[in-house]
DNA sequence: CTACGCTTTTGCAGCGCTGCAAAACAGCAT
DNA sequence: ATGCTGTTTTGCAGCGCTGCAAAAGCGTAG
């Protein structure tokens, strides 16, 4: 290739790679031949010599689900400022699936590491992953040292929610989201939350107001409500684990023709573009996305690099409130 | 590595890759010592030695757009059956991002070939790119006999969704998206569409109630539905150029006192799952997503395979109307 | 027993790059 | 000149796989 141009191969990725040592006048000529010859790095060939792939997988359940797709976006935008690929799962929240990623990843020379948001897998399942994989967990898990954790304080953020409800004087306020079982413990974060937002005032959480439900989308949160409604004594305030629960419930309340947020008040959680533009719009906890998927790209990658891991880090992202007209009513607002 | 387990590392080769003429007795022997060693191919060398890479690249202007992320989901799925990898990434419409793309794609042995949504570059500048690169192109485009395209027919739908407009007896029938200008190519065939459909019942569509906007998103939809409020004879029906759009509008309008579709009915364009779910529901265009991909894919790949380039076809996916809440009311419905 | 054709297995080269260590060069002091 | 140090360039091997063609094995026919 370029060495037509004048010199050894080795001189040419010296350069192409911006090693120290190499003159000036040798540097500028490869440049040269590298521009006439419109030559190109194999990166093939790079990362098999390197023995890396400069890929990085981003793992996720769902990726129709606003969340992750927001997420998504800013995750490739970071990896791409520092020179890495990624590659996308979705798992679906299958278990199998997910396992599979975890425990021989490193065998699969597709990518150097892993940014997994588990749904399927609890926090044993989660151990158990193969100590050669760089990795790092999203969402509501708790590093065992073995990896990084990124998230925000589920309990806080929870209990803030709550405490917003409770401030506007609803007395019936009720929980859509709960996952009382292993793998619901983002969700139990979240009740816990709830829990104490009533205690922190000497009240106590209506049990029969706290509804399970087994993933977090419309259709969930739309039958939940329905379910509530049906009760003797129906809510007047309801703390979705989601926005689009949320958005669920505030479809299944305006089709029974209750008013959002007069009869009824509803929280999100999640901050989704959707919520921002609903009839009514869904006030949410609003987690800072763009530092979750930075901060996650650079510990992954500082992981990659290092040659022995580092211990496991937990990271806590900041979160606010976000009010909006489920809960405060229809503001006097400016135009779109 | 396995031939400690008999055989050259060309056997196991054979055996791994499923090759003919190998014995019974050597593949069990082998496979056996596959399992035992718990070996798996190095994909990357595999990559090197043939020259390929083994992923395909899927080039979209926005991820967090719903119609991209569901699409997202259904080309992953296909390429993966297929036993090929994704890599995503976003332009953001930028005209410069999306060329550098496919001009000299076939130099960057990351991606076998490309799916490819363009919104920055018009047909010309889609015609300059690298002939050596498998590309299949979706939207609306039309080929010109060097790659594929995936589409539906825009201009039959979008007179299918002005007819039912019509249909209902409205008489001020506004159009949101129109894009008059080189690189707006979608939208003007959905505006032709939108003229065919007045033609047809021997009408002539309004030129004031045809609005442009920049994209296709809720803000542009909240905007250009306030503009259209505000003429002296303002709409009694919109077809809005996506979903999102129509969303927007339906924002507008409510926040407005208006009903929906009581005074202004609405139609949109994608079939979202978010249209399903809004209050009122979006009545919309419906495209079969899921073929749309599997086809692009299937395509992208006999290109990928093919030694010399097929020549280019067009795709024509199905699409019905999905019609809901936005323009027939709300109906007498099942609980969720 | 040899020859022939067919199937199965093997060896070698090479994909295009980088790690490593040696070689060449340059500048300076002796 | 010679030796020494530090800088720049080079050659070789090898990452782990596959393409190719030759080699070995095997069964049947002559």
């Amino acid at each position: 290739m370029a060495e037509l141009a004048g010199v050894s191969s080795r001189t040419v990725s010296n350069v192409v790679n911006g090693y120290a040592n190499v003159t000036e006048r040798t540097r500028v000529r490869v440049q040269k031949a590298v521009e006439e010859l419109g030559y190109r790095p194999n990166v093939l060939a790079r990362n098999l010599a390197q023995g890396r792939s400069g890929q990085i997988a981003l793992v996720v359940p769902y990726l129709d689900t606003p969340y992750f797709s927001e997420l998504l976006q800013s995750v490739i935008r970071a990896a791409r400022e520092r020179g890495y690929n990624v590659l996308i799962d979705q798992t679906d929240g299958d278990a199998e699936h997910e396992r599979a990623f975890i425990a021989h990843g490193s065998r699969r020379l597709l990518f150097d590491g892993v940014i997994f948001s588990p749904l399927g897998l609890d926090q044993n399942a989660l151990a158990d992953h193969d100590p050669n994989l760089p990795l790092v967990i999203l969402g509501e898990r708790t590093s065992d040292g073995t990896f990084d954790h990124v998230g925000i304080d589920d309990v806080a953020a929870s209990r803030q929610a709550t405490e917003h409800l409770l401030d506007l004087g609803r007395t019936r306020v009720a929980a859509i989201g709960d996952q009382p079982y292993a793998t619901g413990e983002a969700a139990q974060l979240r009740t816990r939350g709830f829990r104490e937002a009533f205690a922190a005032r000497g009240l106590t959480a209506r049990e029969d107001l706290i509804i399970s439900t087994p993933r977090f989308n419309r259709l969930d949160g739309a039958r939940a409500m329905t379910h509530l409604l049906d009760l003797p004594e129906p809510p007047d305030a309801v703390f979705c684990y989601s926005d689009l629960v949320a958005l669920g419930a505030i479809h299944t309340l305006i089709a029974r023709g209750l008013r959002v947020p007069e009869d009824v008040a509803v929280i999100g959680y999640d901050d989704i573009e959707d919520g921002a533009y609903s009839n009514p719009s869904v006030t949410t906890i609003s987690p800072d996305k763009e530092m979750i998927a930075t901060t996650a790209v650079e510990r992954l990658l500082l992981r990659i690099g290092s040659p022995t891991p580092p211990p496991g880090l937990e990271v806590r992202a900041p979160h606010r409130l976000v009010i909006r007209e489920s809960t405060a009513g229809r503001q006097p607002r400016t135009r779109p």
